[in-house]
DNA sequence: ATCAACAGTAGAGTATAGTCTACGGTTAAT
DNA sequence: ATTAACCGTAGACTATACTCTACTGTTGAT
């Protein structure tokens, strides 16, 4: 697919599309037989800016997305290195619900005082 | 105390205190009798930063601490006005809850099939 | 008296994460 | 054949949230 239908796809715009890529997130492949240069998507893209979204939405920086993104997808580390990865933002999520069922604990607090 | 001493109590830089004074988050007293133009803060000041802090971490923007701050310690709400936006940030609390419980359960599936 | 350590203001600079504009080439429908 | 809708690149611009620099005045210890 074009990054158009990517856009569509994905909810995302195709700027931010253009960001993510040169950013490293996905790679668009020319097709060599054509002679235009317009960049073809597989559904892998799909997946991986579908994982971006949700990611960002609990707070992962794009650098930790990306660190997310090469244990998943990548080939630079061994399996017990992924796993390692994975299991270290497991753990960031779980400190990150701590703090927030705090701050809630604190808002009711509050209420209750107003 | 002066703002070297808030900066102790709260962890923060001097200059991040200063960006937050600006922001309107905390406001400092000049001291009438004395003849400098330092400011002065007290445990109220000290309470809003731990405040900031604590809602930083949860995600929250300065502009949506800034709301808080206003329902929590302005006077500008009515007791009912200030339940229904704290209530409300419950709200965005618990959403994002459940969007991290969701990301972890889509990394340990992806755990699983390395 | 002087000098380090602190106070203030104004404004410039940085990082992150987009967002947009200008430009020129391509494709598909009329 | 032309024109709207698409594609690509390069680079400028924006918002948020700091962070730092320059400059000047104050305080407290020696």
């Amino acid at each position: 697919m074009l990054i158009n239908e990517l856009a569509k796809r994905t909810g995302l715009s195709i700027h931010t599309i253009r960001f993510y890529e040169r950013y490293g997130f996905i790679q668009g492949r020319r097709n060599a037989s054509t002679t235009n240069n317009y960049f073809h998507y597989d559904e892998e893209a799909v997946a991986k800016l579908e994982l971006v979204i949700d990611a960002k939405s609990v707070g992962f920086t794009l650098q930790e997305i990306a660190e997310i993104l090469d244990a998943w997808y990548g080939d630079l580390y061994s399996v017990e290195q992924k796993r390692a990865i994975l299991e270290n933002k497991i753990g960031v999520l779980d400190e990150r619900i701590k703090e927030l069922r705090n701050m809630k604990k604190q808002i009711r607090e509050c209420i209750e005082e107003l």
